[in-house]
Formats: structure tokens, sequence, C-alpha cells
DNA sequence: ACATTTGCCTAAAGGCTATAGGCAACCTAG
DNA sequence: CTAGGTTGCCTATAGCCTTTAGGCAAATGT
């Protein structure tokens, strides 16, 4: 009987494609089964179960958009760099809807610290750098960029923007904007309103 | 044979403190028939399927959040009443998170046209009514609180920020301190860095 | 060529969802 | 207070997904 080829690596890759065309909710491995011509079993060969292929996905996808983030960082600084690290997040949302679900999966701490996820915090670090902002400051500002950028890509895949004016593309500029001047004019503890 | 009382109101209350102790995956019809001491199918004259028990515990978080939202509102305005509003959200993310999680899913348009979805961006609105934004800048405003709320939340909840210092509840502070003060500093069109 | 390893198989059990059909508990009328 | 109808929960069944155990054959290397 000829043999399917497996290999965990082209396993996961599989998840990762069919979580973008039918959601990762769908990824099963009895559906990567069907998807390879293979018996649910023999991919137990390849994974400890499937948690560890959503596990593989998420992690797979934590690199790819670290690799995009790390690529359209280099050369810019302030605004455009602001707007560059966005735009990696929602491009990649947009194009890879399945595998972005997946890189929110909560990981247990110890395959959390062997992710990208560092390297993610570290670019939102590199944004910052073009602005004047010190510690602690710096790091609410890394804080309040991951919480806008997921909070924003989270809200218009989930639909949340989608029939009604005005486009979701133009919020997005005004709020990268708008973001963009908060980091350049950043409140001093304890300013708030009269 | 004794009944056990059952009712779509119960059996969604019941699954609604199940997501909160163990977790919104964990709401199943199986687990909710154990709960009852019922059999599965029983369970079925009180909900057309699962998907129904997701959704129906979908609504009730967000009635609730509205309803814990209209009340912190009240009487407040400016950053009292951003911070008021994002402490909704915070809070009861903490105290209910299966419930949290429940309120995420995404629901078919008929339904969130019918869900409490629209008290809370008038909500958001009315925050922005203590601060000098008009349209279309009001929305996008609306949608950065959205944007910064969720994402904050679902972060902190997701465990990003847990093991590292400063600590989150002190970044939560200092973020609704630097919304407050990007509303009140909402930059115009075009106002870019040089 | 033979022995070993490895890849995929069959078989089986357990859990969740869902539908169909039945009986008994409850309600309402007369 | 009992006859009838309705409703609530039941048993039975079937399909799909996960996971483990054990077996045969294809690949590998000596």
């Amino acid at each position: 009987m000829a043999r399917a080829g497996l290999t965990t690596e082209r396993v996961v890759r599989a998840g990762a494609e069919l979580a973008d065309e039918a959601g990762f909710d769908a990824v099963t491995l009895s559906a990567l089964a069907r998807r390879f011509d293979v018996k649910v079993a023999s991919l137990y060969s390849h994974l400890k179960n499937s948690q560890e292929l959503r596990t593989r996905i998420a992690l797979l996808a934590l690199e790819e958009m670290a690799d995009r983030a790390a690529a359209a960082l280099a050369g810019r600084s302030g605004r455009d760099a602001l707007a560059a690290l966005g735009d990696v997040y929602r491009d990649y949302a947009h194009q890879h809807p399945g595998r972005y679900a997946a890189a929110q999966l909560r990981l247990d701490p110890e395959t959390a610290a062997a992710s990208a996820g560092r390297r993610h915090s570290e670019m939102a670090r590199a944004v910052l750098r073009g602005y004047d902002l010190a510690e602690p400051d710096r790091t609410h500002a890394v804080r309040l960029l991951g919480s806008v950028f997921s909070g924003y890509v989270g809200l218009e895949l989930g639909g949340g923007f989608a029939h009604s004016a005005p486009d979701s593309a133009q919020s997005w500029t005004r709020i990268l904007d708008s973001l963009d001047a908060l980091l350049r004019n950043w409140p001093a503890t304890e300013e708030r309103s009269p």
C-alpha cells in the first residue's frame, strides 16, 4: 500500500490551510485525514493529539506574523512604523482568518514562552522607539497597541463594523492617526480632565 | 417519574454558570444534562440545538453587560464615564469569564440586530458626548473604544499580561488616562508626524 | 538479502449532537 | 373528580470526532 508521505510539518500546514478555508473550528483530525486520504489513526504518529495540531497552527501563525512584521518595520519609524505594524496584523487576519483565529488561542505558559510572542512585543517596543516614552509608560503603550490591534481586527473580522458607515478602512486609518498623535503627546501621569 | 422543571430560561442560566466555572468550551448539552440529572434528549424540548444554547448565553451576557453599563454611566461624564464603561467590561470579564467569552461569539446578522449590541454602541456614543467630536470622527472613536476595551480584556484574560511588570491594573488605568487625553485632543484629519 | 524501523492500517471504545417515538405526569373541562 | 389532551422527560438509535492498541507492509541500512 502506497504511503501518503505525512510529516508533522505537512499535517500542520494542511491544517492551517483548512483553517483559512473552512474556519478554525473545522480543523479536526478527521477532516485532515480525509484531506490526505488517510485514516485518522495515522495522524497520531505525527501529532500527540488534536490539541497539538491546534497549538502548532497557532505557533505557525505567530511566526508568520512576526516575520512579516520584522520585514515591514525595517527602515520605518514613527507613524510609518506604527501603521506598518498594524497593517501586518490586519492584513494577515484578512488573508488568513483561520490562522489568525488560531493565534488567539490561549497557550500554556511554556509553549507561549517558546513562541514568537516575545518577538511581537519586541517589535511593538521597536515602534515606540520613534516616540518619546520612558518606562513604565513604554510598557503601557505596548499593551495599548496590542489591545487596539487585536481588538480592532477581532471586531472587524467578527463583522462588527460590516454594515455601517463609515467604511472600516477609514476608521482604521483614523485610528492609526489618533494613536500616532497620542504617542507623540503621551499624557504625563495625573493629567486628567478638570 | 418526577419532572426536573426545565425551562429554556433555566437551562440557559445554568449554561452561563457552567461557562463561568468550566470555560465556555465546556458548555455542552451533555454537561448540562448531567447538571440537571436529566437525559440529553430532554434538553431538545427547550433548545433547538447546542448552537442555540451558545447563542442565548451570548445574548444573556450582552444584556447583562449593557445593563451594568447603563447603570454605571448614569450621572457620569468625561473621564469618569470613560473609565466607568471600560471597567464594566473588564470587571464583567473577570467575574464571568465564560459569559464574556460567549459574548465574543460571532452572531448571525439578524440575531445580532435583536441583541443588546446596539445599546453598547449607543453607550459608547454617550461617553463621547463628554468630548468634542463630530461625525465621522465620533464613529471612529466609538470603534477605537470598542477595540481597546475588547482587545485589552481579551489579552488580559488570555494571560498576555500575567507574568510581567508592571501590574495589569496599572496599565489599565494609564490606558484609560491616555484615551481620555486622546479624546480631549483628537487630532484633526491630516495631522501627522512631520 | 535480511533485520529493523517506520508508516499506515483495522478494530474498538468513549463522548457529544441530533432525531424519532413512547409513556407518564400535569392541566383543564365538564 | 375523572376523561382528555398536552407537555416533559424517557429510551433507542445513528452519526461524527477523538484516542488507544495492536498488526502488517513498505522503506531503510548493513
